[in-house]
DNA sequence: GGCCTTGTGTGCGCCACCTGACATACCAGT
DNA sequence: ACTGGTATGTCAGGTGGCGCACACAAGGCC
């Protein structure tokens, strides 16, 4: 994943900011930086104050949710399709939730201070995040249902495929160990069940690196709430184009 | 749960209502109705657009989500704190959720046009909405967590405790087959750990009427989830208190 | 009073996943 | 080549909740 030159092609990836309008982007261009970060980079603590806020170039996040005496789990995916930091658009300085990067790569990084100065102004930027927020809200109700009623096969193809989008290729790093914290299971669990999609020829992996091979049996397997959440954000990327157009 | 006499009485209970100041209250009043709802009614439907969005007053609603081929799943509780129909404050006119009442009583109900050109003028109603989103996104998060990591008992008294605050009372309706779908789990299971709940004094319950008798040990029973999204909500509503005094 | 609907108790085989190891394979550094 | 770390395979015992069924009880309606 080759990291973009400048913030003006780094914008392109990114559906938010793509979808601003020449002055509107002109406007907060000072207070963008471009950022290479590395897998397990934190994003934002829970509990502490946010200090940035991150727009995903070619990187992947991951919100987090630390129960006590347990494993993190995984409750959604921040991609290119969006901003990790929403509670600082929302007007608070912090969550429960922490964001770690998942797939390392570029990222757009602005202070919170910044957004919440720049907001003021009330342009696209705004009205964008109210989409982004309504698609993040469906993409969490769906892992509620999903995450309680289906296997871990399912949501284990389903999470395959839906970064396999956010990274926009077929082939990512992630280890067993990895995918198990994001499901919520047990490693040994993944191991099975990642063996049998390898065997059936879905997916190849080893030591980290893996290819998905067979996409279409792979969607198969997955459990409708990715083609669900899918809709959703390919809704919020359309307009954004409609936008960008415009 | 007796209903209130007027729409002035009503907003009392509402916390995004009852923070907004005179001015803009006044204004919105004409497009409110004060409407009684009862258990199952329909709020809106996953896939329409949503007609009208709704403050709970004394009632309770339930966000679900629909599963293809099994029970729906319940993603978020709405009560006095909040709002249904947040898609509409979003700019999107329909969500893959709906909504139902859970426990029935009093709503303030208004289009989601009126919504929507009423917070164009950009109010106190705007930055309230902004804050329960972000309550609500806490809480979603916590669902995905919850229904991965915990155990069906510890999420019904959970689930207990928060509709117990939400309505304002330790005793209300609702039966097993109700609780289950909730949780997301079978009856049979709900029979056996309230039954369990039950033996231990915490609570006590006959055809769908149910009193939390002993909620100190409830709330040691359930999860923490409990404690994390309560306080959440806790600030939401002791900003708008805030508010309200100023 | 007798019906029917609705809510609740309960039983049993079954399976996905847990818990917690231990063993192997690959890679990097020295 | 040796070593230590990391990624993966695997296994055996345990259990929570599923799936499905049947029985019973409490109230509403005629």
């Amino acid at each position: 994943m080759l990291v973009p030159a400048d913030l003006d092609v780094a914008r392109q990836h990114n559906f938010l900011l793509s979808a601003l309008p020449e002055d509107e982007w002109q406007r907060m261009k000072p207070h963008l930086s471009l950022v290479d970060a590395a897998v397990k980079d934190l994003v934002y603590e829970a509990g502490l104050p946010i200090e940035h806020v991150v727009f995903p170039v070619t990187s992947v996040g991951s919100m987090l949710n630390d129960i006590e005496g347990e494993t993190a789990v995984e409750v959604a995916t921040i991609g290119r399709e969006g901003m990790a930091g929403l509670p600082v658009f929302l007007g608070v300085s912090e969550s429960p939730n922490r964001v770690v990067i998942q797939v390392g790569g570029a990222l757009i990084r602005m202070t919170a201070v910044d957004l919440r100065t720049f907001l003021l102004g009330d342009g696209v930027l705004h009205a964008q995040l109210h989409r982004y927020v309504q698609a993040t809200i469906v993409q969490l109700s769906q892992n509620v249902a999903c995450n309680r009623l289906h296997s871990s096969e399912e949501r284990a193809a389903r999470w395959l495929l839906m970064t396999a989008d956010r990274v926009g290729s077929s082939e990512f790093f992630l280890t067993q160990e990895f995918l198990a914290q994001m499901l919520g299971v047990r490693r040994g669990t993944v191991s099975l069940t990642a063996g049998v999609l390898q065997t059936a020829g879905l997916i190849s992996y080893s030591r980290g690196h893996i290819t998905i091979t067979d996409r279409g049996r792979l969607e198969e397997v997955a459990c409708d709430c990715y083609g669900i959440v899918h809709a959703e954000f390919e809704q919020l990327r359309s307009r954004s184009a409609e936008k960008r157009r415009q």
